[in-house]
DNA sequence: TAAGATAAGTGGTTAATAGTGGGTTAAATT
DNA sequence: AATTTAACCCACTATTAACCACTTATCTTA
């Protein structure tokens, strides 16, 4: 399933003293009447913080829901997954607070850098998204493999 | 099935004189009228509390009458499962009392991280979580695994 | 191109709520 | 009947969320 969302573009914001980080007005007003405002963050596979529509997580935990508690694997999956996840809406200005735990985890200070990734956005620390950005190059091999899976 | 119940994020107070809990506002709102404030608490499979509102509680019991008794795994999971099932309510202030047997398994003293997972709530001593957060490491296989159940 | 108007980003204050602690009464147990 | 335990109520404090205000940037129109 595809979704309706389709972030793109990158943004340099700052973090104000209560922790709360405006999200930039292009990709605020794609935000669906129906998602009212409503989002989760939560901690991304790389060392920054995800923020997803609630529709689109709404799809990702019926994904969740399938998955038994017996199974071990599943205990520790759905915990780490689960328990970094917070439901928020952003203010009549914009902006959200970034919860302390992701705020120590995605290392920011005082810059953030907003990127949108199609169905979700990226917060970063500027300094280590230039760092990954440098180190992570993608080699050819990979992008043979990617061709095969993805048009552009 | 998949539930009503769609708790998410971590929180972590302190247990007081009383034994008494505070299960955080943004999970105890999600309880439904139906429900009315009652739930149970029980054994984690893992070394943690789990809560259950008592309707989710309800259809797993339902579950739970499916495993003959004639197999001696199902009578150990049967036993060990219902009987440290406790039928509770959290009082006015959205609190309630976490019994001793229930404090003594999973080892808190003072200080207690409450995570939501989907449909049930964990207990936890904060200490034994980052303990458990560091061991059980998911390893590649089964990631591969879990990738061909799961597509987030 | 300049001026006005609108929107976007940032900062602070106030009001409401959440978390915590303790005390009192009712119930239960011995 | 006395002691313990649990339910209920009240109160304080800290945190959070809603509100208001200002500055900067962008867009529009004369």
């Amino acid at each position: 399933m595809s979704s309706q969302y389709t972030f793109t573009g990158q943004f340099t914001f700052s973090i104000d003293s209560k922790n709360r980080i405006n999200i930039p007005a292009p990709l605020r007003k794609q935000f669906s009447q129906k998602d009212k405002k409503t989002f989760v963050v939560t901690r991304g596979i790389d060392q920054c913080a995800w923020i997803y529509p609630i529709s689109e997580w709404n799809f990702i935990q019926n994904e969740l829901t399938q998955l038994s508690s017996l199974s071990k694997t599943n205990r520790i999956f759905l915990r780490n997954h689960l328990r970094h996840a917070n439901i928020l809406k952003f203010d009549s200005q914009g902006r959200f607070v970034l919860p302390q735990s992701l705020i120590n985890y995605s290392s920011i200070d005082k810059d953030v850098t907003i990127i949108g990734v199609l169905n979700k956005i990226e917060i970063w620390n500027p300094k280590l998204l230039r760092k990954v950005d440098q180190s992570d190059e993608i080699d050819d091999q990979s992008y043979e493999e990617l061709s095969e899976r993805v048009n552009i």
